[in-house]
DNA sequence: GCCCTCGATGTTTACGTAAACATACGCGAC
DNA sequence: GTCGCGTATGTTTACGTAAACATCGAGGGC
């Protein structure tokens, strides 16, 4: 007689799992009582109550969440779609998402999205459709997703990380041009003339944002903007663009986008002989963990992930218990900047 | 009149899903012949097919997975319980899973635990007992949840991250020994007569290993082991090591548990004087994409995360599809010496 | 003692899907 | 023409849970 997973256990439970039907039967009760005892509701008396308890334990009762599901209609869980955990701004916003929702008793379902190309796009959104999700947070370019027939499942709520479509979804985001804006101006008032600049990649809207305020912020003051350097937010396009700025006899002050390519910078100045802070300055973006342990340690714009991840859980809860759509509007988190070693006066000033 | 998600729809979406029913209503055919076309069935005369379409756009049907995962007893979903998503390893282990996982049909649920109390835990795994999941990997410590009473859910699939307990669950992990002796060895090689260690927490399975393996080929290579500087992962403890290995006189090499680690060695070896090749030598572990670009750029030893998150997959799958519970062993992935500027010679060798 | 009330428990039903079974129709063979 | 078979479609049922409704018995007020 073949019987699998056996395993000796009282009761000897069989293939399959256990109903609230087997656990009337054992316990002599109706399988509404056990629902009762199951949900903690009131008007269960005690000793029927402990039968109850009793007989799932013995056969190792747990609550089948897909007919719960499909009771209540809702499965308590947020979707995530995202291109890349590779990034620490990603994943720490997805862990805080993670912590934020269980808190609330929902649970993550992760989308990755591998090549960004509409088709995956497209079909992790009809994935995500079919999925057991009461709302969706996308970390992504929106304008990668909404170009063409793409939309959102109707009755799905949404949040949105990393947009600039605040006018069509809810929108959470660090605020990139404060953050840019304090970097830059923390360089020009240390004395540097003007402040040269590596971006992130150009499909990126917090790239975009931080270059177009370390634009603003030059021109508002009056001074010469000179040609950004186009980075990929890898530290070997910061060392690249590194190597070339180390050649500009004019450069004493650099905004680097993200910290990586500041990393890349420091080496690079560092190999031509350039020292940081004394030669050049130079300003990160994100405050990873390391940013303090760079050499030397780099000043940096602190971005607040937690309370990003915090925030759009909030959002999508609040559409969920409200049943309403995403009402459009940018919910924006305010920076700091960190001062360490890797900014100084220029020598001339 | 006060009307919820009406949204200017043709036919004029309400506040409720769209059930085949209703499909099957707006075309005139019964709801089974709906569930044929929506699932690819044969037997379904194309003008038929042709008006269930019609209709499933009309109304914007999707199917209902929770219906979907009852009538079939399968989610298409996987579990994922980790510590924290901060690691380089963590997040890009969970990225992997996550991809190979949506390749396969089955998407990710994760259950973050803040702090690994017991409680919590066990709260973890209750939670995701109730969950809908089909199997579970575990990036953990396991004998923070195998002490005491806490066990998992009977049927459910497990394969376990991170930890020596392959002889009770299907274990994938990075071969931390083989690492770590490559990185001694390589030292070794390079003419230094022994090499420091500085360690990852005790609480760690892997950084356990780590030490484990680098104190064995000290021994078999009959060379002094140094006491061993303790770490918890992070630069900040890197560096406290560093300042205090920057005063022994005899360290001409030092092996940290990861790269974080590392960074703070470079940098309190920077600040007190000690050239990195050419009077210490420095190997990590992990190769996290920046290590390239470290100061001097970091001798690592290299982690095939993604290889790791593969067979994790490819374990939980098998696991469902042969219906066996999780069959004990150890399954370990293979890594590379990454040879770059922070490692020489010894000057007096 | 009778009836009413209320508390404890049982019974019915619906949630959305899809397998299993049932029906109905058309067409070819005799 | 009728029988039989196969194809297209409809009907019934089950998955596990829990709300809504039903029942049953005990205790209290008159």
């Amino acid at each position: 007689m073949v019987e699998r997973g056996g395993s000796g256990v009282p009761g000897g439970r069989r293939k399959q799992r256990v109903s609230m039907a087997d656990v009337a039967k054992l316990a002599g009760v109706s399988s509404q009582t056990v629902s009762r005892v199951s949900n903690g509701h009131a008007g269960v008396i005690s000793s029927t109550r402990e039968q109850v308890l009793a007989a799932m334990r013995e056969l190792g009762y747990r609550p089948n969440s897909a007919a719960r599901a499909l009771r209540y209609g809702r499965f308590n869980t947020i979707g995530v779609i995202l291109f890349s955990l590779a990034s620490t701004g990603n994943s720490r916003t997805v862990e805080a998402i993670a912590t934020h929702a269980a808190a609330e008793g929902y649970a993550i379902t992760l989308i990755p999205i591998d090549v960004p190309t509409q088709d995956n796009v497209l079909g992790a959104f009809t994935r995500m459709g079919e999925l057991a999700v009461d709302a969706v947070i996308v970390i992504m370019e929106i304008h990668l997703v909404d170009t063409g027939t793409v939309q959102l499942p109707p009755g799905v709520h949404v949040v949105v990380v990393d947009s600039d479509a605040g006018d069509r979804y809810s929108v959470v985001d660090t605020d990139q041009a404060e953050g840019a804006r304090k970097a830059v101006r923390h360089l020009l008032d240390l004395g540097h003339r003007t402040v040269w600049h590596v971006t992130g990649p150009e499909t990126s809207f917090a790239g975009q944002r931080r270059t177009q305020a370390w634009r603003e912020v030059l021109e508002e003051a009056g001074r010469p903007v000179p040609p950004p350097l186009h980075g990929d937010w890898s530290a070997e396009s910061g060392y690249a663009a590194g190597l070339a700025l180390a050649e500009q006899d004019g450069c004493t002050a650099v905004f680097a986008s993200n910290d990586q390519m500041a990393l890349g910078l420091l080496r690079a100045f560092h190999e031509r002989g350039r020292r940081v802070p004394e030669d050049v300055s130079v300003v990160g973006f994100d405050d990873i963990p390391d940013a303090a342990f760079f050499v030397p340690p780099l000043t940096t714009v602190h971005q607040d992930f937690a309370e990003v991840g915090r925030r759009c859980v909030r959002g999508v809860l609040q559409q969920i218990r409200t049943g309403d759509g995403s009402p459009p509007g940018t919910d924006l988190v305010p920076t700091s900047l960190v001062v360490r070693g890797s900014t100084a006066a220029p020598r001339s000033g």
